[in-house]
DNA sequence: CTGAAAGCGCTAACAT
DNA sequence: ATGTTAGCGCTTTCAG
């Protein structure tokens, strides 16, 4: 392996000018610099990451901590981050987390480690005690709102639009208005759960189902709906893929939407496009560049990203 | 930032005695192992990767080149590696490509510099030819097949998976067949349109559209395919959003599926489960951990991946 | 403008 | 068993 050592004895320069050469520095004669550049070009020398890395101080990468990996919301989020990322210059490394508390603090040491200039946590399982010490070792910018000033945020205001979703369906005549969540001890679904209280009151039994992801639980979702005593008018479902599938099922029993029942789900996905789906849109993308962004400027800046219903034909 | 100097001196031993205790040495004495455990512990210490790396040779990270994130193929295969990465305690850097040339350059130079063990290759835009020299620098594995024995394959035998869709189409019948590619240049929509000559001959004009990738894009196929002259009375489709798509627009025809128009899909995707759709599944998944376990075994072996089809009720 | 030399933080012979 | 020392490959004073 051809190292800037060689490089300077077959150019016949010291290792600092070939190293100012690499690093395009100004004040270098043109014809050293010239005869530099080539033996590099004859030698196909690439510098060592490493080597650079340990003495700077910073790698130009960023750890994104992600519970799951292929989940629609979370891949719009890592889209964003790669976008911008790519834009900037910057790698990104995908940290799988499972909500595992233990992953997390590996993931968190390897910032201390210097593998990462800063780490960006989508969701997490500690708590913020435990991971704010970490905030010494980089920037941590997360994709929740949290008052911690050692903690950037790209956020959106989750129970707010919760608010205006379920206020929109009541606006629209309907007062018997179900919904889903992912997991149940997440704090999205108890601020869903809050909003319902909020707009509706009494949260009559059976109108929220949780451990809803994909399309099938959509349409298994809906049809437990469907058979109550008291069938809801509405369902608010927490993702269009869920709400696909309970698009699919009322069709299936011959009903209309939105007439029979209407539905909204949320993040404007593909498939909702397709069976033009009304939906909350937290603009996770965006939420993910501007996250991506904040780690770049080392910034702890806490920024909203507005959230939008986009209203279609099933509410 | 504290050291393994500083370590060393406040534990009253050497710097090899503390890189022993790090690395699990057998021969350090009890109470030197503790007491430098101990101020470790106390100091918080944690060691600087890049410096290890930097010795080592190694990262324990792999790259992987993907031309586009958000896309449910490539995100299948990212799923099935870091899948495995996890397990092996492997750390994956995504490389958005667009499959842009220079960036793919880029990247592999970037496997030169030593920071990526390894490089996976979903799908590339640069010849083999450009790519193998750096196959001195660290393992690449393919995700489509190449006999080149210098690069490793985890792959699937997709011509003979499009030969087999249209004779399982023909078998029931079907002499009118058309289908949808995504991108037009690309060796998967050529193997495509050979697999189309061998089995139904002569490819009628308008049987083909490109640049389909989305549940809209199989929607607005279906309505060009069913708006021929000749309706086609079966479809491939090049994933199942798009086949879902078809299927929609069928159903908003009030056309019965499979009965007036066959649809199969590819990838077996959530979608096409709750809509009932059969589907080419080649197993992206399980592509994506075996690229993977190629790379941390260092193996440049060629490995086919089986691929299954998938009968649900939509032919 | 250029080179010598001192590190960055760590590992791994080589002694002892 | 443990310490000394020479690097890994590069950047960056500091002189000149």
């Amino acid at each position: 392996m051809t190292n800037i050592k060689d490089i300077a004895r077959l150019a016949g320069v010291s290792v600092s000018t070939v190293s100012r050469v690499l690093n395009n520095y100004k004040y270098v004669a043109n014809d050293k610099r010239e005869s530099v550049l080539q033996v590099i070009e004859e030698m196909k020398y690439t510098p060592n990451k490493n080597a650079i890395d340990l003495i700077r101080g910073e790698t130009r990468t960023i750890g994104v901590i992600l519970p799951y990996n292929n989940n629609p919301a979370f891949d719009q989020l890592l889209n964003g981050i790669l976008n911008k990322a790519l834009e900037n210059d910057f790698l990104v490394t995908v940290l799988p987390s499972k909500y595992s508390k233990e992953k997390e603090m590996e993931y968190l040491q390897k910032l201390k480690s210097k593998l990462f200039d800063g780490i960006i946590i989508t969701s997490r399982a500690n708590d913020w005690e435990t991971i704010i010490p970490y905030s010494d070792f980089g920037t941590i910018v997360s994709c929740e709102y949290t008052p911690h000033p050692e903690i950037g945020c790209s956020y959106m205001d989750r129970y707010s639009s919760f608010l205006d979703a379920f206020q929109l369906l009541k606006n629209k005549g309907h007062r018997a208005v179900s919904f889903t969540t992912a997991r149940l001890e997440s704090k999205s679904t108890k601020q869903m759960i809050d909003a319902y209280h909020e707009i509706f009151g009494e949260l009559p039994p059976g109108y929220h189902i949780s451990d809803c992801h994909c399309l099938e639980d959509g349409y298994g979702a809906a049809k437990q709906f469907l058979e109550l005593h008291e069938r809801p008018t509405a369902i608010y479902a927490n993702g269009d893929e869920v709400a696909g599938g309970m698009y699919l099922y009322a069709k299936s029993q011959q009903m209309k939407v939105p007439a029979d029942l209407a539905i909204i789900g949320q993040e404007n996905q593909p498939v909702g496009i397709g069976l033009g789906l009304s939906t909350v849109d937290h603009q996770l993308t965006k939420i993910g560049e501007q996250a991506c962004s904040l780690v770049i400027k080392k910034s702890r800046e806490k920024v909203k990203i507005p959230y939008r219903i986009v209203e279609r034909d099933s509410v």
